[in-house]
DNA sequence: TAATATTACGTATTACGTAAAGATT
DNA sequence: AATCTTTACGTAATACGTAATATTA
C-alpha cells in the first residue's frame, strides 16, 4: 500500500466514478481502475459494488473511506510541518543564559520575538553552573537573538 | 511523498546507519541513501547530519521521525481495519425487527453473540409500522442470526 | 448508440542493483 | 586498511497509456 492508492480511492469516490476521477488525477481510466483493483486485493475488500457501468461504495468502503481521508490529511500535514521546520516558519529555539540574563534582559526580547514569530516556541536552559558565561567569555559561544 | 521513503526514513533512523537498514530492508545502501534524499527533497529539509561517514538526526529530524512514526502506525492499522471489516473479524451487523421481537427474542441472543465475536458491532433498527414484518411474511425478506 | 468499466498488452517512468569514488576512523 | 556514504549508470519492476472488449442506460 502506498499514498497514491489511497489518494486515488479518494478521488473515485469524490468524483462517483472512475472516468472522472481519472480526469482529475491527469491519468486514464485503465491505469486508475487498476489501482484501485491493487488496493482491494491488498485490502482483500471489495471497496466499490459494480452495478452495470456504476461504481459505488460498499457500506465497508464508506468506513475505509473516512479512515483514508484522515490519513492522507495527516500525512499532507507532515509534508507541511517538515517544511514548515526547514524554513524557519515553525521550530524551537533553544537559549542558554545566566539567570541574571533570563531575569533582566529576556522577557522583553522574548516578547517581541514571540510576537513576530508566533511558530516558533521558545525554551530557556538555566545556567546554573555557570559553564555557559564561561564559554561564552572564552568566546567559544555565541548568542544571537532575533 | 510515498509511504515507501516514510518507512524508509524510519528504518534508517533506527539502524543508526544506511548500510544496517538497507540489509534489514532487503535493498542496498545506494538505493537507499536515494530515496532518503528524494524525501529531503520533498521535505526541504535535511533529516540526518553526514559527520564523515556518520548519520545522525538532525532536530527537526526526531520531529519528523515521531510524527512519521505515528502514521505510518495509522496507515498500518488502516489496512488491518479494512481487513478486518472484510474477513467478518469487525463490522456492523444490522438488525431490523418488530418491537415484540426485539424485546423478547433479541436479548438473550444478542448476550451470546457479541460474547462470540467482540468485534461486531450491533445495530437495532425497530420496524414501528411493521414495513419489515410485512415483507418478512411475504418471504421478501429473511432474518439469520448467527 | 453513447457512456462507463474492465482486460490485454506495449511503453515509459522509476526504483533498484552494480561499479566506482569519496570520506572518515 | 576497513567501513560507510554518495555518485554514476545500466537493469528491472511497475505505473501508465493505447487498443480492444464488455456492459448498460
Amino acid at each position: 500500500m502506498e499514498l497514491r492508492h489511497l489518494r486515488y480511492f479518494v478521488a473515485v469516490a469524490d468524483a462517483g466514478n472512475v472516468s472522472r476521477a481519472a480526469q482529475r488525477l491527469h491519468i486514464t481510466q485503465p491505469a486508475l481502475t487498476r489501482q484501485i483493483q491493487d488496493l482491494e486485493r491488498e485490502f482483500a475488500s471489495r471497496l466499490f459494488d459494480r452495478i452495470g457501468r456504476r461504481i459505488i461504495l460498499t457500506r465497508d468502503g464508506e468506513e475505509i473511506l473516512e479512515r483514508t481521508r484522515r490519513l492522507l490529511a495527516d500525512a499532507e500535514a507532515l509534508g507541511e510541518r517538515a517544511r514548515a521546520l526547514a524554513g524557519g516558519e515553525a521550530g524551537v529555539l533553544r537559549i542558554g543564559a545566566v539567570p541574571q540574563f533570563i531575569e533582566a534582559v529576556l522577557p522583553e526580547v522574548l516578547t517581541g520575538y514571540a510576537l513576530t514569530f508566533p511558530g516558533i516556541d521558545v525554551e530557556l536552559v538555566e545556567d546554573g553552573g555557570g559553564l555557559l558565561l564561561r564559554r561564552l567569555q572564552q568566546g567559544e559561544l555565541h548568542l544571537a537573538v532575533g
